[in-house]
This record gives structure tokens, sequence and C-alpha cells, in this order.
DNA sequence: TATGAATGAGAGTTCATTCAT
DNA sequence: GATGAATGAACTCTCATTCAT
């Protein structure tokens, strides 16, 4: 059962493909309803396809979730390397990517909802698939943090288990704020700033150092 | 929706009731293999009870996974609620309540993995009311935190934000650390302090205050 | 699986025995839910009783079905029989014993639903032995159809084909009186009076004999 | 609820579609042995196919036995309406629509009892709606019996409680006429004139009118 | 007698997946 | 490529019945 890369931008028109119809569909339903509680007939609606269609592009339903999940840690990922790239400070990036995961939320993407549901109540074999996805951005993450901290910029400290820490901290919090009460609403409202100041806390050198 | 039967303790002798068994058994398994992964046939036999006996205690699948999380994060609250009684320090507290968070799963109960699946992948009624049994606790973590920030102990912050924040943390490296490769057995080495110490720098008071 | 004779009279006190009080809560429960809609738990709570008491009195579920059975057919019998005996004519038994059909409906005892589901959606040995019962009822009303005829107070024909057909025509009407919208009032009203005035069509004799 | 795919008839080939197999096949079968006694696996046994191809065409066991039982009384009240359109005189109508049951159980296809079961010993749910195919049925007679009377051909009375009453007649004459047993032989050769003769003699109108 | 905890076969139903068209 | 009818293993849950106390 091996990972199947399918096009994520269709090459020979604009319009998306139909492997990007299913996998936005198939996104928005597994944020809302989680993996089992999605089935493959209510992807295929959703998308506006057929079953067999599903079964063209996809192997397998589990493929197609790790497909998603792929989808959006990608553009994470690609998020904080670009502004890494540019040069903004440490306690920048942390603050901007917090702010990037509750937009994302607020958004009504749901995608945040996706990220915490991974690798959790999964059949065995895909929660495995997951946690090596989540392990791949994690080590990205540590790797960020591990330049950082060579520059002084953060304080020393396990680069990987940080990274868990900071995704754990932010998808609670994020999840939290999903729930749709008026404590969700105050958290949407002042969880990028106050989960930033967690997480710069955390990192920031000491003062004499 | 019937009331569960929960003989926590046998009256007349030491061995545990048949609930107690069918408690234990049901929390290895969905630490494991997640709640849709855990058929009630699978539990009946773990619990060397028959299906019938099963439903004699419980009403549903839904009332077995609830009573497993129940019963873990009143424990996990009992140990904080215990020390803080005692006048231990907020600093103390939380290094010794990461301890024990790491404690739990090198002893192979596994129940930090139930945590942090909390909510997801569930049908949706048993989801909200997984998201209930964890704000109970978050919000009984809040209190401990609220007091501390009374005192000075710890820095002013959203309390119950900084909950969420905190038991996201915590169960981000555990899971990681359950993973069983080598750096998941570094991180149950290392993991205690580090974790201790990203969550102590994340609460303590500013120096000059 | 032999039919067993329960006592339907205590023999030692005044007030009903075990016996009775559960074959009266199982008469209300099978009447209004059916066979398989009342489970022996039903009935035992109903009874106020234990389920062991439930099987001390009777061997199976099937067999107190049976009994509750045996009693309607039996009360039904002897109301009719006694008006024999005391010499009613033909006609005026036919109209009492029709009355009195939709009298017992009329009085809630739901007892005329029983009797129109004896015999279906039973399991096979059951619906047999059903059967039997409906048959020793019949069998009897084919009885009293033939002294009837004998004397010429009702038409010749075949006795035990018009006992079923009388017996499935009043069903038919009763059960429809059951269903409690403005119609079953209604046939409640008229019920009595058309049923007997058609059985006794189908039944008397013609003029010139 | 979903609607049922009904394909009476198939429209390519001479053979009937997997809808009519299935319908044959429960048909049989509920006759036989009841709607509880009858499982979707031997249903799917009976027809030929799998248990899937069952809930393609039927979204429930409850589905597969309305569509059963509204097939039966189309039947039947097709081919009454058919003969009174005709112009078939009243008694010949009922004389052959005795007949044309008696027949159904002869040929073996039981659907009489399958009638005599209906709206018994079945779901709470389920019944009301058997109930409410029922009266659709008794509806279409009691017009038929109306349009008699005005012609004066049968003498007036209620025509829904005369419709109930020649059903329940008929049907629990059949209904013994299948028992299997020697008297079962003597009243499906006897039954078709005898029953004819009750029911016309319940409607004929009284010879000085 | 009387209890009710315990049993387990069997029920209706779902759903990922296949494959002939 | 695209379709959706067909499959059947596996699921949760029910309930008549047993038996140690």
């Amino acid at each position: 059962m091996r990972v199947v890369r399918t096009n994520v931008r269709s090459e020979k028109s604009m319009e998306p493909g139909l492997a990007d119809r299913i996998r936005a569909a198939a996104a928005r339903l597994f944020a809302r309803r989680g993996f089992h509680g999605t089935g493959m007939r209510l992807i295929a609606e959703e998308a506006g396809v057929s079953i067999g269609a599903l079964y063209h592009y996809f192997p397998s339903k589990e493929e197609v979730f790790l497909s998603v999940l792929r989808q959006e840690y990608d553009q994470r990922l690609a998020e904080a390397q670009g502004m890494w790239r540019e040069g903004v400070s440490a306690p920048e990036v942390v603050r901007r990517v917090v702010e990037l995961h509750f937009a994302s939320i607020t958004a009504g993407h749901e995608s945040g909802r996706l990220l915490s549901q991974a690798g959790v109540g999964s059949p065995l074999e895909l929660a495995l698939q997951i946690l090596a996805l989540r392990e791949e951005y994690a080590t990205c993450i540590a790797d960020l943090l591990s330049q950082a901290m060579q520059r002084r910029e953060i304080r020393t400290a396990h680069p990987l288990l940080t990274a868990y820490a900071l995704l754990g901290l932010v998808e609670a919090v994020t999840a939290r704020a999903l729930a749709g009460d008026g404590t969700a609403d105050e958290l949407q409202r002042v969880g990028p700033a106050e989960v930033a100041e967690i997480a710069w806390r955390a990192l920031r050198p000491d003062k004499e150092e």
C-alpha cells in the first residue's frame, strides 16, 4: 500500500482536475466528520463524481485521507519556510505561524481540525502513515528551530521535542476554538496573541546568555 | 441513555468486578486502536467476558469509551488537586504532573494515547460528549492556574486557554514518545525534564513583578 | 415442548397467584406489542416479578403466549356455551357474541387484538400450536353451529368452515375498530349491529324451508 | 427513509430484475415464516443474491415487506376492478374474487397467508404502515360495494365495514385451508363455493325491495 | 422458591471495494 | 475514462435462556 502522489495541480488546463475536486471535497468532510464518519459514497457526492471515479484517482480511502493531510502539511510548511527564507526574525515567525493557524479555522476551512485529528481513531496501518507524515512536518519545524538556536535567537532545547510541543500547544487551543460556543469565540479573539506569547516565552533565550 | 453501573470497587472480594475488568480491557484497546478500530467483540475477548456481559454493564460502546475516558481524567485530576491541596509549589506541581504523564506511558498503560485521541474520529454525538469531558478537565486545571495567578506564583494569562495549551503540549510529546522507535525512547528519557521546562517557562512570572 | 397448564386460579388464597399476575401482564403486552415486540424482561417488569420467577412458572416465552391465548379462548367459549345451554335462540346468540367481542375491545382490554394476531408472525413451531388452539376454539363453535343446523335454526352449511368465516369476519372488523382514528370510533358504534346483521344473513335459513 | 427502486419489469431482457427476484423470494418466506421469522440473510439466499444487493434495492427489511404486500394487494385489486369495469354482475364478481383467493393458495403461492398476517406481530411503526396499506385496499373494495349498492345489486350497508368483513372472512378460511392436513384439503375443495355463498348471502338485497 | 448476572447466537445494517459494461 | 450495481465481512446491539447463590 504505497503512497501515491496524485496530480496536485492539473497539468493541462487551468480548471482543477477531478483529483483536486475530490481532495477538496474530502478535506471538508474529513475535517467535519472524521475519517470513519466520512464514507466514500459521501465523498463522491460532495465532489460530484462517481464512486468509480474516486477509485480511478485514489487506490483506497486511506490514500484519499493521506493525500488530503499531505496537502495541508505542505501548505503550512511552505508558509513557515517562506518566511524563514525571507529573513523574518524568530519571534515574528512564531507569532505569524500561530496567527495563520488561527486564521485557517476562522476562515471556516476547518483544516485545523483535520490536523489535530491526524493519527487517531484510524486503522492501525493508516495511523502509522499519519504519524510518519506528522513526523515529517515536525522534523521540518525542528530544522528551523535548530537554525534559530544556532543563531541564538531562541534558547537551546531538544528541537524535535520542542516542535511537537509547539504543534500540540497550538492544535489543542485551536481545536477548542472550533467548538462553536461563546468560549470558542473568545479563544478565536485572544488566541493568536496568547498562544504566541506562550510559545515565545517557552522559546526565548534567557536574558543573560 | 441508561445509567451506567460503575462498581469501581468490588464490595466483597479483592478481585475487580466485571465492570472494572471491562473498563481496563477497553482502555488498553481504545488506546492502541482507537474508537472505531476497537469492536465490542474484541473488548469482550480481551476482558474475558461475553458480549452480553458488556451490555449488562454498559448500555453502548460509546458509554464504554466515555467511562474509560472519565476514569483517566479523574485519576489525573485527583493527583494534581491532591498535590495542590498539600501546598506543593506551582513549579513543582507542573514538574510532577508532567512526570506523571510520562510515567503512565512508560508503564505501558498507554492511557496517554487515549487522552490525546479524545474527541476525534468519533461519531458526532460522542465527539461532543468527549469534548465536554475534556472541557471539564481543562476547567479544573484552569481553576488551579487561576489560584496560582492570584498568589503571583505564575504569570497572569487566560486560564482556560493556558490549560488547553498545557494539555496539548504534554499530549503531543507523550504521543510521539509512544511510537516505539529510537526517537521515542529518547523522548521518554528527556521528555519529563524538557517538557516541564517548556511549561514552566511559559507560566513563570516575569522577573521584576 | 409440551403444553403446561399452570394454575388458572390460585388454590390456597383469594389473591391471584404469581402465574396469574404474569399472565395478566403478558396479555396486556402481547395485545399491544405482539409476540416479538414483547420481551421477557418487559413482561417481568410489568408483572412486578423477576425474570427468574417468570421461568419458574412458565418454561418458555412461547408457553406464556399460549397460556394467555388459551385463557382468552376459554373465556369467550364459556360465554357462548353458557348462553347456548340456557336456551338462547341462534340469532340472539350470534348477536350477543358479536357484541361481546366489540365490548372487549371498547373496554380497553385489547384482547380482541390478541386473538386476531394469533398464529402469525410467530416462530414456526409456535405458529402450529396457535393454529391448534384456534382450531379447538373453531371446532367448539362448529359444534354449536351443527346443533343449530339440526334444529333448523340456521341454514345447512359446512360447520367448521362457517366457524372460521365468522371468526375472521368479526376479527377483521374489530381489528380495524382498534386503530384509534375517527373511522375506528365509528366502527365501534355501528360495528356490533352491522356485523351481527352480516353474520345473521349469512347463517339464517332460507325463507321457504 | 429513501425511495425504493421498483423496477417491476426489466427493460432489456425477459428475465426479471433483481428487485423482482428479491420480492418473489421475500413473498414466499414472509408467507411461510412471518416477518420476524424471516431474516435478511435468508431472503438473500432464497433470491440467490448477496445481502448487499438486498440493501441496494430496499432501504430496510420493513420496506421489503411493505413492497411485497403492496404487490399482492395491487394484483388482487386489479383483478376485481378489471372485472367490475367489464360489467360483470355483483354476485359473479364476489364468486370469482373468492375463487381467485383460493386459487392463489392452491397454486402454492401462499400469498393468502401473507395478507392475513398483515399488521400483526410487527414493529409498531411497520404495523401502522401495514394497516394503512390494508385500509387502502379495503377502501377500494368499499368503493366497489358503494357503487353496487347504488345500483341496488347488493343491499345497503356500511361499505368500509362490509369490506373488512369480507376480507376477514375470506382470509380466515384460506388461512385454515393452508394448514396442510386433511381438513385443509377439504376446505380447498368446498371453500370457494361455500365462502362465495356466505359472502353473497351477506350482501344480496332483500327479496321484496 | 426466588433472584438477576451472565451467556452467545443471531439480528439488521453499513460500507470499502470490485468489475462488467 | 467513467459508471454504479453488486459483494460480503464486520459492525453494534437484542433477548430468550441458564444457573450459582
